[in-house]
DNA sequence: AATGACTGTTGCACCCTACGCAACGCTTCG
DNA sequence: CGAAGCGTTGCGTAGGGTGCAACAGTCATT
């Protein structure tokens, strides 16, 4: 590893505790002045340090637009797939994988026994946003605001007598969701269908997928279904830290 | 300045783009493989860069907490944000802050339109700086000789007819700008585009931010969104009422 | 004013260290 | 089974990063 980089690199962690000037980068550093400086330059030409008015350093705005490009760049089903294939080998039924976007809930992925068929948009089937787990789990994680005007914008179509009847008992169901971080649907959509879904975060904790595991009554019951949870959301749990590039990372002192 | 840093450096924009291996690191920065691999071990100790499972590198959960505390140090944006929200709840548009930096205008934060049709814009990158109104507010208050560098090391491209051509005439808008106290886009960037904004000040009167107002034409006219207007520079005055008031001064506490 | 102490900055000679090369292990093809 | 692609390692070399010392500002003190 490069020694050079290395001490360049410890300048931002440093930096992130807030603005210092060259004397202490270097006493931190625990090099000379003048190496300091010229590693400082180097992150300055960056944009990753920015030198306010007072001469002293600190972290850069550029830094915030890497990471928002980064964010943007990444394809959560490109991550996901291979988990959900895998999850999907184990326990035989069918995966599915959601985005929230705009008011609406949209399968991005999906995986049926063995064979995945990709679905790029919403073209096909709307997802029944008032009962699907994978829309309680987007839903659940939306600012207060927000989540309460999706819900009275909803139509709740009776598809079954389990359905979420109104905006009431969709907001209730979505506050228990959150609290307990996984989602089901018995029932609610096809009579004899159950789901079981988990949430996937990103960096900052927000939720920015959400996946799920559905099974007809006469394969596995609701009970048997749920056994499965665990299952579900340790892989939820694995593409999230995946998504969020969750480092092993070793200080070294 | 340093070649090794330098080159690790280069590395994050790159992956910014999207995941990448090590040979195409190596190509593009140019250098040897066994060279780039070094860089990158580095930048992984680090946690700027994630491995992910296809052995391909990604910029990691590090990079984002970083960002994240390197905005926060930007407290223009903490300050702002509740007012923005506010305006945009008001009036619907897009509402924009951007802050300039080094030679480039980012935009900070972003509270997007209610409307069906939206504008793409994407906080964290660098905005088209010869056209966009927070950009010209931001230019328009540098000192005279940094404004003229600037404005003479630019491109010029030409978005639209309507795009600024030349420093000359970006120099005198900037004039007019800094004369009048708020700045347009009127189609500049993209044909069916405007934009309205104001500038938001420090306690010394100093331009530290900058906020506008996006809407298509097929929304509102150039003229109804120049109806808004008063409305937008009284929420940057609050904003930087609020700013200079409250603010915690660079005093080492 | 002059002095001193404190910053950030520059030029330079030394020698550390980052470089590219070539060879290796490994997996994936044909 | 060989070939071709990847990432990885060890090593000699010289390029470049390092610390020193001297310089140039700014501010407080005398």
């Amino acid at each position: 590893m490069s020694q050079t980089v290395d001490r360049a690199l410890s300048i931002l962690p440093l930096l992130a505790q807030g603005p210092a000037d060259l004397g202490q980068v270097a006493d931190r550093l625990g090099v000379h002045k003048s190496t300091a400086l010229r590693l400082l330059r180097t992150l300055h030409e960056h944009g990753l340090v920015y030198r306010q008015e007072d001469q002293r350093y600190r972290l850069g705005a550029r830094l915030f637009a890497l990471a928002q490009e980064a964010v943007e760049n990444l394809d959560i089903r490109e991550i996901a797939h291979p988990h959900l294939a895998a999850l999907n080998e184990r326990i035989g039924h069918t995966v599915h994988l959601a985005v929230y976007e705009e008011g609406e809930v949209l399968y991005i992925d999906k995986v049926e026994s063995r064979y995945p068929v990709r679905m790029y948009s919403r073209i096909g089937k709307p997802v029944a946003i008032t009962v699907a787990a994978v829309a309680k789990l987007l839903l659940a994680d939306l600012p207060e605001p927000e989540r309460r005007a999706v819900a009275a914008k909803l139509d709740y179509p009776p598809y079954t007598p389990r359905s979420t009847p109104n905006a009431a008992a969709f907001l209730k169901e979505l506050a228990t969701v959150r609290e307990q971080g996984w989602a089901t649907d018995l029932g609610g959509h096809e009579e004899s269908i159950n789901c079981v879904g988990a949430p996937i975060r990103g960096a900052d904790g927000r939720v920015v997928a959400a996946m799920s595991v559905s099974a007809p009554n006469v394969v596995v019951t609701a009970e048997e279904l749920l056994t499965l949870l665990p299952q579900v959301r340790r892989t939820a749990d694995v593409i999230s830290r995946e998504y969020s590039g969750t480092a092993p990372n070793k200080d070294t002192a």
